[in-house]
DNA sequence: TTATACATGTGAGATAGATCACACTTTGGC
DNA sequence: GCCAAAGTGTGATCTATCTCACATGTATAA
């Protein structure tokens, strides 16, 4: 009998019976995009969040130049949305698309804010995954300040091997702020 | 009547009764600092979390060239810890200083927990500021990518004029990412 | 009050990385 | 199976910012 991946993912944190899984779960709404597709596209309003199931997706802009910036990855087991206009309820600032065919656990905000509610665990468990997401993008921030774009690149290929196999080397340049000729040069 | 400040700092999240503050309250030890001295110290345990009642700090660390690295300031009504340290409950890879004599209200790992676990409410205001850190991160890689040294000096000066009014010009270009002879060349 | 550390300004030169330009290759839609 | 679009490599500049060096100003602690 196999467990749930969501399931498997959120009791990485704490543990859950057959029941608070199964209510959990009746709060998300399975998805599917291809390629190309978006979840989420600047200047609308966010709705939903989104848990990967499978596939590779990116949260990006363009600056007035058609510069892009990428400002976060998503693969199997990753959430993504615009946090800002997710939380918030404002226009997104970020647009989020698929590099890849995906398969996803979609959940809207007033469902979150309810699971969270009635729900401590919950509560508990994305408090933590938020921890972690704000712990990581500290890092992230050190790492622009103390680490040439060599070293930059060289750590995130260390950590995320197949993110580099799976994203067009000009995304992973956008990510690491640099541009797609240097990272070329490597 | 005057409200307690840390009351008023929640309640811009989330309402309390009196009875629910003074509960929170107890929670907290009040703590002074001088100019200089730490709050947390690089490689050791941190079982605190700080909130600023009055005073400035600056969480920072060393690389091996001896330049610093500003990790976080915080002013009044900011919250200030080693977080990675404090929520893994490992050694500290930061140092926290008073850059002025401070005021604090202290409340340790294990004080945290248990208010978050009897208190929903308090489980609710740490998941939002740390949702606003997040972002706030976010943003701040986001302006690394994007703006010139003086474009992110200008844009610190904006959003914290008394920030640049209080600490050293010094402090400020780590905690920008640039020399300080560049910020003081501006 | 004096001295010593800290903070700040500014010049000159070095450099990582940006930008522009072009060639070549791979991919995916029709 | 073909063609446009997207991805990638590489050369030749250019430039923002770093680094080193030194001068001066300003706290603070004995």
């Amino acid at each position: 009998m196999h467990i749930h991946p969501l399931r498997a993912h959120i009791e990485e944190v704490l543990p859950l019976t057959d029941q608070e899984f199964d209510f959990i779960l009746s709060h998300f709404t399975p998805l599917s995009k291809r390629k190309h597709q978006y979840l989420v596209q600047e200047g609308e309003l966010v709705d939903k969040e989104h848990w990967v199931i499978k596939g590779c997706l990116k949260a990006y802009f363009f600056d007035q130049n058609g510069k892009e910036y990428i400002v976060q990855f998503a693969m199997e087991n990753w959430w993504i949305t615009d946090y800002e206009a997710f939380n918030n309820q404002v226009r997104a600032s970020f647009s989020v698309d698929c590099i890849e065919n995906c398969e996803l656990l979609a959940i809207d905000y007033a469902s979150r804010e309810k699971l969270s509610s009635e729900m401590h665990k919950m509560e508990r468990f994305w408090a933590k995954k938020t921890k972690l997401a704000f712990i990581a993008s500290q890092k992230r921030i050190l790492s622009l300040c103390r680490n040439t774009a060599k070293e930059r690149y060289e750590m995130l290929l260390n950590q995320y091997p197949q993110l580099v196999q799976r994203v067009p080397k000009k995304m992973l340049a956008s990510y690491l702020g640099v541009s797609r000729e240097t990272l070329s040069r490597l």
